[in-house]
This record gives C-alpha cells, structure tokens and sequence, in this order.
DNA sequence: ACGCGGATTCGATGCATGTCAAGCTCGACG
DNA sequence: CGTCGAGCTTGACATGCATCGAATCCGCGT
C-alpha cells in the first residue's frame, strides 16, 4: 500500500464518530477515507456479502457459525477467515457459548456506510 | 489492441433491476451478491474512496481528471488505474472533452449498495 | 506537419488475498 | 480423564491487486 504518513491511530471497532456526510455532498477525506475503506473491502467478496447479510438479517439478531458453513460451497476454515475479515472490519461481532459461535451485526458501522452511499436529500425508505 | 473507446460499455450490472432490499431485512441471493460485491470492494481502496466521493461531490456533477490527480500522492497511471476501476465497477462515466476527460457519478449503483446497507426501517436523512 | 501536454495503457514487481489441508483449542459428555 | 465435535489458527500455494516507469494515444497549438 501506499505511505501517506499513516496517521497510526486506528481505531477500527466501536467507531461512534459522526465523521460520514453523503459523499455526493461532501467529499471524503484522506482520514475517513482510510478508515472506511476497509469496511468496504470487507464485503467486497461475494462470501462475506452473502455472510453478513445473512448475519443482519438473522431473526433474534444473532446466528451460529454452523447455520451459516452448510451454505456455501468453500471450506470451513475459509468461512472462518472470512468471518475472521468482518470481525476485523467491525461489521460483526462474536460471542462463544456451549459449543457453539454465534455471531450479530454491528449496526454501527454499516450505518455510516449506508449514510455515506446515500445521495444527498434522498430517502431511502420510500421503498 | 488499439480500441480506445473511453465510454467503456461493459454489460450492465443491474443498474435498473429492484434486486436490492436491505440486507437486515433479508438474506442476500448468492446472483445478487456476485453482481454487488465487486462495487463494494472498488469502494474498498482509500483512493479509490476520495476519488469517487471527488467525482460524486463535484459541482456541476462532473470533475475533469487534471483536478483529481493533484490532490494524491500517487502517480498518474494509479490514478487513472483507479478510474477504470471504478469505470469497471459501474459506479462512474468519463466523457472526453478536448484534451481532458471528465468523469461523472452513476447514481443508480451507488443507491442500491446504499439501500442494501440500509437498516430496515431506518431513515438516514435524520443526520 | 510537428511537437506538446494530458490521459490511458503496457510490462514488471512486490504485497495482499482467497482457498484448502492439517493441526490446535475449547466445551461438552461420557 | 479421555474422546468427540465445532471453530479457529497455521502453513502453503496460486491468484489478484496496487503501484510505478515507460510507451502509447489523443487533441490542440504553433
């Protein structure tokens, strides 16, 4: 990657900041930039799109790991990965109880990226 | 090879197809997230990112390249490396004028990668 | 016609990513 | 205890990607 002296204050989980106006309102700078990217990149896979959507869409909000391997074609070392990725980004979380990983969205950050996709006085309810 | 039709007319990716409820509110199709994935990982690159919110944030709705450029520390063939990718991608449209070349959001993408994220039920435009 | 400046493309390189097989960790249950 | 199953981690490999310099293409002036 490149080295636009990287600011090294990561703070990649539990991201509250207002930081994200529509970008076709404002444009994004350097440090939201390097901070959103990666969310992005996160669910620039079709796996990991599918993964946490069905994760967001899970009835109770939650789901184990083993609802979702069986519906893929890959391994299950690389859905681990994958969730591995979204966990990094800070688009889901994990919690372990009995046997078993379950795993929820965190609404947070797919918020911001929702808000910064959206075209500027648009309403993207009046669907 | 020397085809050099900057209006890259690359199949369609369902810029019109209603194929989009939010992902909270339902689980994405494996088609769906094939056709989506790859606008989701062009966003997943920090240039990238600021190019796009650059050219979506332009007044007049569209930005000539000689005023992209200065503003990264990469060279120009990144920079427009990026643009084809976001060209590629479906999420931009470039025109050449003269000696230089302007390039233009397509909001229709944009949209549906912004209602996928959105939460269900959610209204974004009370920011 | 010729050269000039802007933009894209080409070829190369080093790093990141997706994937799998195998090994490991953590609870549960005999 | 000992073993088993569910997930995660590690090592390895092939592919993809970001980046650059150089070459090429495209209009425009002189």
């Amino acid at each position: 990657m490149s080295k636009p002296s990287a600011t090294a204050d990561l703070l990649p989980p539990a991201t509250q900041t207002p930081c994200c106006p529509p970008m076709a309102a404002q444009r994004v700078e350097p440090a939201t930039a390097l901070q959103l990217a990666p969310a992005f990149k996160a669910l620039g896979d079709p796996v990991r799109l599918q993964l946490m959507s069905m994760i967001a869409s899970a009835p109770g909000g939650e789901i184990c790991v083993c609802d979702l391997t069986p519906s893929f074609e890959v391994s299950g070392s690389t859905i681990s990965h994958h969730l591995k990725t979204l966990r990094d980004a800070g688009l889901v979380d994990a919690e372990r109880r009995a046997s078993w990983v379950y795993y929820r969205a965190r609404p947070g950050l797919m918020r911001q990226l929702a808000t910064l996709l959206t075209p500027s006085g648009d309403d993207l309810t009046s669907n």
